[in-house]
RNA sequence: GGCUCGGUGGUCAAGCGGUUAAGACACGGCCCUUUCACGGCUGUAACCCGGGUUCGAUUCCCGGUCGAGUCACCA
């Protein structure tokens, strides 16, 4: 049978981390068998309705790589695939009501203050606020009369008041819960949209889904489903739930409380093929150990099996770093199409070879926000102070630093070919002749070339970089700092 | 509170009755070196607690504890 699994989310404005990596694990499950990835958005919640929502679903599903075979798009015969669309062909309220003569549902037209008044009565006692199945007594007749005067009702399921329901997860194994703990849910609201619990299942069904992955909050509510499922006639597909990502040990992960959602990671110059790497680690393991993989690569490795039941914490730190090992090890062309044009955009004078800065950076970016940083003194050295120029590990003072920038002006000066190995020799045969360790003559040198403290790149690389006037200039600049 | 599910270093995470309890991130040290970074080497640090079962429990069972989820006309 063909694997089919559907990420399913609702327009929101956001791409949360969690259900990224939910989007992730269905599109592998179906993935590394072969099988079928279906988007479908459920949209049947119209107070949240956010605009544009949508479009950021697909451009997540885009920039991942995570691509669908279905969906609102691509039509693969079960669609259409946003849920009010769906909802005009009445499909939900067909099976509702095919629940309601089978008696396996029923009509409510209970008020909100009546049931509200219920809970309240409930509230401190131990027995939880169950409905009291008031609607279910009533005869055709008054039912009938009701809808008539087109009094407002909603559909409840069924449940049955003895035994047990259990179902099997893929990750949690065996749960089982006592039938007289379900609530008769509301599958039809009274606005006549289907409630998520409800179209859930008659779309899964319907789109002949296998594997239902979602998160572990759905965990407790999933008996409600298999006994719909049972209601039907239909079989129940197979049931993945995922552990939460969490923010701390206490807290889900949530862009409500200013948690970073998907696309504030891209801002911060996070790369999509980092995050995805990153947040499949998040709840899953292969079995050979590997960190660092492409989605192919994931597609090959993953396995159900290698799936957590804990939360995993969300750590910034290890993405910082997977991020950074992704920038390492990316070919120069691609590389340099992300780079250049964010140097382009920070660098001023456009005399400076940006390819040699990009590639000055290459080994050094974590992200790639970290790029304004790291090339600020390009354009304008900054106001530094001459202790900049003390290093013990160099062993340099402030008077060494004097002399060797001294004596490298003429050096520099007499250089007609201002390339970076004939700069390299002549400064080098300068550390021979005066008789001094390497970074007596370096140290100032790349000092002097960039006023900071660290820099991408040494003495060389950014006298190759700057070019001969001004290099010289800075090192002028920095003598007469010293000498004062 | 009821129900459900979890608990291996600070974090992610191997482990499936016998191991010196992997590895990665972070952190410390050392080396390389013209700074930082990169790279290489290395160090600190963990099985929630109590009972069982067993020749032997991190692994199995029971209880506790801590934590999370859920108990909507939200998804």
């Amino acid at each position: 049978m063909e694997i089919r699994t559907r990420f399913a989310p609702s327009p929101t404005g956001y791409m949360h981390i969690g259900n990224l990596r939910t989007a992730l694990y269905e599109y592998l499950i179906a993935k590394s068998q072969g099988g079928k990835f279906i988007l479908r958005i459920e949209d049947t919640d119209q107070e949240r309705y956010v605009e544009g929502a949508v479009d950021i679903i697909y451009n997540t599903l885009k920039i991942t790589g995570l691509e669908y075979d279905e969906g609102p798009d691509k039509d693969g015969g079960c669609g259409p695939y946003i849920q009010s669309e769906r909802m005009k062909t009445g499909i939900y309220m067909k099976y509702a009501l095919e629940l309601v003569e089978k008696g396996e549902a029923y009509y409510c037209f209970c008020t909100k203050e009546r049931l509200d008044s219920l809970k309240e009565s409930n509230a401190e006692g131990d027995a939880f606020a169950k409905y009291d199945r008031h609607c279910l007594s009533l005869s055709k007749e008054e039912i009938d009369e009701n809808l008539k005067s087109g009094k407002p009702f909603v559909i409840r399921q069924k449940m049955p008041q003895e035994g047990t329901t259990s179902f099997t997860d893929a990750v949690y194994g065996t749960i089982t819960v006592e039938n007289s703990e379900l609530d008769d849910q509301i599958l039809i609201k009274s606005d006549g949209m289907p409630t998520y619990n409800f179209a859930n299942v008659v779309d899964d069904h319907l789109m002949n889904i296998t594997h239902v992955v979602r998160g572990s909050e759905y965990l407790s509510s999933t008996p409600k489903y298999n006994l719909l499922y049972n209601a039907f006639g239909w079989n129940a597909p197979q049931y993945v739930h995922l552990p939460p990502v969490m923010k701390d040990a206490h807290h889900k992960l949530s862009k409500r409380n200013g948690d970073a959602s998907f696309g504030d990671l891209i801002d911060k110059g996070y790369l999509p093929e980092a995050v995805i790497n990153y947040i499949a680690l998040l709840g899953w393991s292969p079995s050979d150990n590997t960190e660092i993989f492409t989605l192919d690569e994931l597609k090959e490795k993953f396995n159900i099996s290698g799936l957590s039941k804990s939360p995993a914490i969300f750590d910034t730190a290890k993405l910082t770093w997977m991020n950074g090992e992704y920038i390492k090890n990316m070919d120069e062309e691609k590389y340099l199409s992300i780079v250049t044009p964010r140097l382009e955009n920070i660098i001023k004078n456009k005399n400076l070879d940006i390819k040699k800065i990009a590639l000055l950076l290459q080994k050094r970016l974590e992200t790639l926000n970290d790029i304004p940083s790291l090339v600020d003194f390009f354009d304008e050295l900054p106001e530094y102070t001459t202790d900049l120029y003390v290093h013990k590990k160099m062993k340099t003072t402030e008077e060494i630093a004097l002399s060797s920038l001294k004596a490298c002006v003429p050096v520099l000066e007499g250089i007609t070919d201002w390339k970076e190995n004939i700069i390299h020799d002549k400064l080098m045969n300068l550390v021979t002749d005066l008789g001094i360790k390497n970074g007596q003559l370096l140290w100032p040198v790349r000092t002097a070339l960039s006023g900071k403290p660290t820099s991408p790149g040494g003495a060389m690389e950014l006298a190759d970089i700057l070019g001969k006037e001004e290099t010289l200039k800075r090192i002028k600049k920095g003598i007469e700092l010293l000498e004062k």
